[in-house]
DNA sequence: GTCTATATGGCGATAGAC
DNA sequence: GTCTATCGCCATATAGAC
């Protein structure tokens, strides 16, 4: 193993325990336990989005979460299992907008509702974005086995909708996976490419009108670029 | 400055001199020199790309290059001169096809050719492509200043030709840095996200008739998405 | 749970022979 | 130009007191 693979090392990540709403005995200290867990997560999701698996180091984890060193290690055994946790975390977010995607409805709509959800994400969630690309990035050494099943699966179902579209004639002819990674990588790029379109625009999708008017670009792009040609 | 910055340090990387055609007096040991110079800098732009600076260790890159690490700093004084000097070179590659955008153009010739060059890029350096995300995405700390600056100005030189066609009634109305923005992400995306492309499609870019498909698929959609509805 | 040491190992970089 | 040996630093992780 080079230094800079990152394997699962058979490390069983247990996903953190939901807040139970009735009190037993000692459910008081395991909520904190976990509110504390779950704080130093959002912590460390913010440093390695910025520099990475190797280029964060516990300490400025800790910094950042205001505890020492040595603490973190008590509610974190390893920094890989730190890492971990929050790379499955951040799986959870990033699928659950294609959800939306069903035969029933009118493709205009699916589409259009899909991009916004996809650009809120990268509004909302930008470091949670930048980190999932740092991993594909760099060779999906963690998520490659999902990708290559689960994500597959998922989107083979996926396509099976849109080619109904098209047998349909609601859109014109169009490979389903490459409309999926055209809306992929254009709503994405507001996330990853953050620093670029700041540094040309002045703006970020946090800025409303900004927000608004990439969303209807996109939409728009794809609405009319999909309309079937008249005759 | 914390351990994951990486800046400049005044350094200053000096471009590769291009092999002299007449071999004065000391000409081939100059040579010879630039030669390897050039071999360890494509060797480890490979590394970098997939580990990122920090993952990256000077000995994976020795090894890599069949040298001995002490070696290595024979022809590079240090580590972020190695990275420096290969972030250089591909800002050049990178910035090339974008002088295809001449005003006196038919949009769609441009668009069509534009989007081609990108996604040759895309498939001929993909590594290249990689190493220039992972700047960006960490905040591009050595690039921040070239993308506020030339970048921009670039940018913005581009805008009016995009400009000249709207108001020319040539393609309808947007915004012309968002449509830069579309055809970056979506050729971007195979090269940056190839290991999910591949791990969904089965293919990449070096596969030929994949390649004419994503590049007609990003055109079409484009190219029609940018008609002017018929009255 | 939190702290103060400290062990351990790896990595960038240099010295100096050849 | 290339090699062997080695220095010095820093980061992960642990031991053990409180």
């Amino acid at each position: 193993m080079t230094k800079a693979d990152i394997s699962l090392k058979g490390t069983k990540v247990q996903p953190l325990k939901k807040p139970r709403t009735e009190l037993e005995p000692g459910a008081r200290r395991r909520k904190k336990f976990d509110d504390k867990r779950q704080f130093i997560l959002e912590t460390a999701l913010s440093v390695f989005s910025k520099y990475g698996f190797h280029g964060t180091t516990i300490e400025q984890i800790a910094n950042s979460a205001d505890i020492s060193k040595t603490n973190l290690f008590y509610y974190f055994s390893n920094k890989e299992e730190l890492y971990l946790t929050i790379l499955e975390n951040i799986l959870n977010d990033w699928l659950k907008p294609i959800t939306v995607f069903e035969e029933v409805d009118d493709p205009e709509d699916v589409l259009k509702n899909y991009i916004r959800l996809k650009l809120e994400l990268s509004r909302d969630q930008p470091e949670a974005s930048r980190l999932f690309c740092l991993e594909i990035i760099q060779g999906a050494p963690i998520l490659k086995g999902y990708l290559e099943n689960e994500l597959k699966s998922i989107l083979q179902d996926k396509s099976k909708v849109i080619e109904s579209w098209v047998s349909k004639g609601k859109i014109k002819p169009i490979n389903p996976i490459q409309l999926i990674f055209f809306i992929w990588s254009t709503t994405q790029h507001f996330a990853d490419f953050n620093v670029q379109v700041k540094a040309i625009t002045g703006k970020d999708l946090s800025n409303k009108k900004f927000f608004e008017e990439t969303c209807s670009a996109i939409q728009q792009l794809i609405i009319d670029g999909l309309k079937r040609p008249r005759l």
